[in-house]
DNA sequence: TACCACATTGACATCGTTGTGTTATCCTAG
DNA sequence: CTAGGATAACACAACGATGTCAATGTGGTA
């Protein structure tokens, strides 16, 4: 591999010229020279070689980025908009899934060992622990759709206003009967829908009783399981929403398996939308909510921490969530 | 932060003696002194400088890996084997999406500037230009599901295999007017699984005619208007195969809405599996592919030439092609 | 007592890049 | 004719870790 100090020779100057040539900024340096360096830079196929400059500057131009389950559509969209504003602001991603809590150790390790300048932490189980540990450190840090402790940088989505729109659409299409399968409520977001669909039913006088809401995984795990409940205890619903796409895929697996017509007998309303969605049948209504835009904003969040602005929370505003009104709910009483 | 030096000061040895005690191997030191420097080690939170050591060592334990698109669940799958293989060896994946030809230069480059120590391109669109470029660097680098020049590395699954097993299906469910929604044949795998499939039907003295097969993209695109021809010329089709597993889902939903009953009219075969295949309606009849292990390989084929393996071309052979048989496909006259 | 073998540790150069501080050169004004 | 200022380029010391080679200390043996 050719090095500065090849350029330097070569071009009979001093490494520090060439060096100021090829990567410092507008300096003072005769034109010939620079068309001489920069010439035979070319030439040898000089490369800078990174860990020099990162140990030299103390910068990687790296970002680490943690997520909980790279299969789940939702990070992986994610994912796309964060590489998206790295890969502009000339950063590059070290990805880790969170298996395990090992798995997380050595993660957050990285801005110690000046792997990253920073850390984005998209995983949604993660520890309020491991979040203090970090925080002692001082490194740059994110949390993505969860909120930290004051003081820390986090970038959350406006998950009430998201549950809110998908229960309201029930609502209008005059269900009164709904069924909540909720995303695990050891999460904030969990916690958040849940919260958020509660207040909307409240407000119409509906209350969620105990008989109706199960908790769910974010893959859909005991989804099925919560059908069958409903359907055992002829609970007389009309509607479900859900806290999770999965999870309302699942339902609507369940329930056409079991012979309740989709959306006649009961509508389904989603969270989170993704390409999958439309191809289902019926397909699912849905709130999109803005996760490339999340993805992006972790980025630059990170980006602002590094360049030594103060830690805030951000709540996406841009796009907003919006309902993608496909086929599984129907205004009540119109099916079969 | 604390340097190797400090540590070295502290516990009054030498920075070489502290750097052998807490990173060489099994070296000749007195048991106190080995206790000491640990202690101080662990006291002052002492982190090796990744920088300093890759410059020194010219090793970076750090892999490249090139994706054509992260929202595709069959790249998904194979990040995830990739990552199991690389923490197991201690390695992190730094990721790009081939977005455009500046997103892959700019991938390319991780060797040359010593980011990465090998490079994994899962990218089925990638030029052959940038293969032979990438070759005449000599960096370690490994193809996905795509073979190479002589002399490259490439990890590859039996894509005729499982393309024969989605026919042979159809075949052996009576089916003979057998429709095919082709990958692009712009990429390998399209090709592949396009002939493996054409061998297959003329094995059974079936000829794909023009009418009958139609190129798609990766997510799908142009499987609906595919449908529509088929709809239209009404080719007596009793079946269709697909070369993606999206393709089919848009297929099927196309075929629905379109008021063809599947599978009792037309049965489809996807390729691929994913989580979602088996929550649509009907749920689709998919041969599994070895994705994670695809992934897995390419990692370890990478460690492999690092080491100083010769380069080859592997085949997945295990786990198997699988058929994964949901209700999509049915017996030929079994439905309505 | 002298010497050797071996175990333990340290000094120092090095990896490639950057930036500070300085030198060499030329030009212009007094 | 020279002081002073601008310009162009360089020397050198870091950054933090590693590994080679040399040095020191210890104990045993002839």
């Amino acid at each position: 591999m050719a090095t500065l100090k090849d350029v330097a020779r070569i071009a009979a100057v001093s490494p520090s010229t060439a060096s100021r040539i090829l990567h410092g900024g507008a300096i003072r340096v005769s034109s010939e020279t620079r068309a001489r360096v920069e010439r035979v830079a070319r030439d040898i196929a000089y490369r800078a070689n990174s860990s020099a400059r990162s140990l030299r500057t103390r910068v990687t131009r790296t970002l680490g980025i943690l997520i909980s389950d790279s299969q789940n559509p939702v990070y992986a969209q994610m994912i796309v908009g964060a590489n998206e504003a790295a890969a502009e602001h000339g950063y590059s991603l070290l990805m880790m899934s969170a298996r395990d809590d090992a798995r997380r150790a050595a993660f957050l390790e990285m801005v110690a060992e000046d792997r990253a300048d920073g850390l984005i932490l998209a995983d949604a189980g993660l520890d309020d622990v491991w979040v203090e540990r970090l925080r002692a450190t001082g490194s740059p840090f994110v949390l993505v759709n969860r909120p930290g402790p004051p003081g820390a940088a986090s970038v959350m989505m406006d998950d009430a206003r998201g549950a809110t729109m998908a229960v309201s659409h029930l609502i209008e299409q005059g269900h009164r009967d709904i069924a909540y399968l909720s995303a695990p409520l050891s999460t904030d977001v969990g916690r958040r829908r849940l919260e958020a669909t509660r207040d909307v039913l409240a407000q119409h006088h509906i209350s969620l009783s105990d008989r109706r809401w199960f908790e769910c995984g974010f893959a859909g795990e005991g989804a099925a399981a919560a059908v069958d409940r409903l359907l055992w205890h002829k609970e007389p619903i009309t509607a479900i929403a859900t806290g999770s796409i999965v999870a309302a895929m699942v339902a609507i697996k369940a329930l056409l398996q079991r012979g309740v017509s989709v959306p006649d007998q009961v509508s389904v309303v989603g969270f989170h939308d993704n390409p999958f969605a439309q191809y289902m049948t019926p397909g699912i209504t849905s709130v999109r909510m803005p996760l490339e835009e999340v993805g992006r904003l972790a980025v630059l969040s990170v980006l602002a921490l590094i360049e030594g602005a103060e830690p805030r929370p951000v709540i996406v505003a841009n796009p907003p969530p919006v309902l993608v009104v496909r086929q599984s709910v129907v205004r009540r009483g119109a099916g079969g």
